[in-house]
DNA sequence: GAAAGATGTGACCACTGTCAACATAGGGCA
DNA sequence: TGCCCTATGTTGACAGTGGTCACATCTTTC
């Protein structure tokens, strides 16, 4: 057993590993009161560390929900690689199981949707991993429709538009469902993955080729 | 001239209309700093009155936005509704005009999409009339769906997951162009309308009948 | 014209993000 | 081995916030 570690039993005066553990706190903290209700000082406390030391490792709040925006990207991403690449039976139903993970993502965190695109994080530019994050994102969803294009299977004026649509269409209807926004009249209220596969469905019939 | 108005003219003690100005001036500042950035003593500051009197008018600070997030749901659905009054010629176009309208709103105002439809509020559901307002412009939706369908110009099967796939594509793309998610590659710029009617024909050839 | 209710005020509380000064531990060099 | 330097953690302070309270002042009503 290293110094360290003994050092790290013994709950040292240096933690070892605060930064991650700071971000797991703050995860935590977010699952359950949601990210908008997140105090450092509250993250600090949980870590068992004074409220101060956060400053060591993050210039300013913002740039920990950043981290954990960045984070959100990257398991997204993750997700949506997976799915495309899973039973691979045509770019059409590939890009249809993209779109089922990315909604899926988003109901599943909820919180994390609401880090990574809502205005908690004033500039995302500001941080140039986290924009690098997103766009390898959006990349999936792209080469996705780029793919259908190139067989014929997908309109194929604007990759750009087409992408921007599947985009559009997918994190809406996360967001409407991840914010409790679907309205739940009628006998049966709607499962979110069956709303989901519906809804792309009729998404896809839009971009298909003629 | 009243009594009222003089002592509103002399600045009295009673303000005579403070529940209106208060939320005048916080639209004024969520405009020039945002929504998360608002703070009600900011907003009593700008108004000329003290921090507290606020609470004479308003419980808490979510309330103020939940006022805010209601005005912004019934212009959303007045822009709807004369979009979709305008020049009927047919089902169709009329519910691209309203996705337009949904779309050119968000663009005009960021902030107040951010207030109705990001986290500030905690539970939407505290506030009847909140709930009631979002709901009515969810059914200027429905019902350009219906009417679709009606035609038999709309696929038919649920008039909810086709509403839904509607809205989700709307709402989606209004956020990503609000929050400026719309990566800007390509030598052409795309601007929000041509984009915005790019999209909503791919959608509009998604839910039409075949 | 007085009592009752509505509306605005200032003092106060607990809490937050952030900063600066200080404390301590561990790694590199003698 | 021992010492210094730097990275990391702490304490204490500051201004600003949402929210409550007792109190002041105005309006309405009888």
């Amino acid at each position: 057993m290293t110094r360290k570690a003994v050092a790290a039993k013994r709950r040292a005066y240096h933690h070892g590993d605060l930064k991650n553990a700071l971000v797991v706190a703050a995860l935590e903290l977010i699952a359950t009161k949601g990210a908008r209700a997140l105090s450092l000082r509250e993250v600090a406390r949980a870590t068992g560390v004074s409220h101060a030391s956060t400053y060591r490792h993050f210039p300013n709040k913002e740039s920990v929900l950043a981290t954990i925006a960045e984070q959100g990207f990257r398991e997204l991403t993750q997700r949506m690689r997976d799915a495309a690449l899973q039973s691979p039976s045509g770019p059409l139903q590939s890009l249809h199981r993209v779109g089922l993970a990315y909604v899926a993502f988003g109901v599943a965190h909820p919180h994390h949707l609401q880090i990574m695109f809502g205005d908690l994080i004033t500039s995302h530019a500001a941080y140039p991993s986290l924009l690098e994050a997103s766009s390898a994102a959006f990349e999936v969803l792209a080469s996705g429709v780029r793919a259908g294009q190139k067989t014929g299977l997908v309109r194929g004026s604007d990759e750009r538009l087409v992408s921007l649509a599947a985009w559009s269409q997918v994190h809406g209807l996360a967001l409407l469902i991840a914010s409790g926004q679907i309205p739940p009249e009628g006998s049966a209220p709607l499962q979110p993955d069956t709303l989901a596969d519906a809804v792309l469905s009729l998404l896809q019939t839009g971009i298909s080729a003629d």
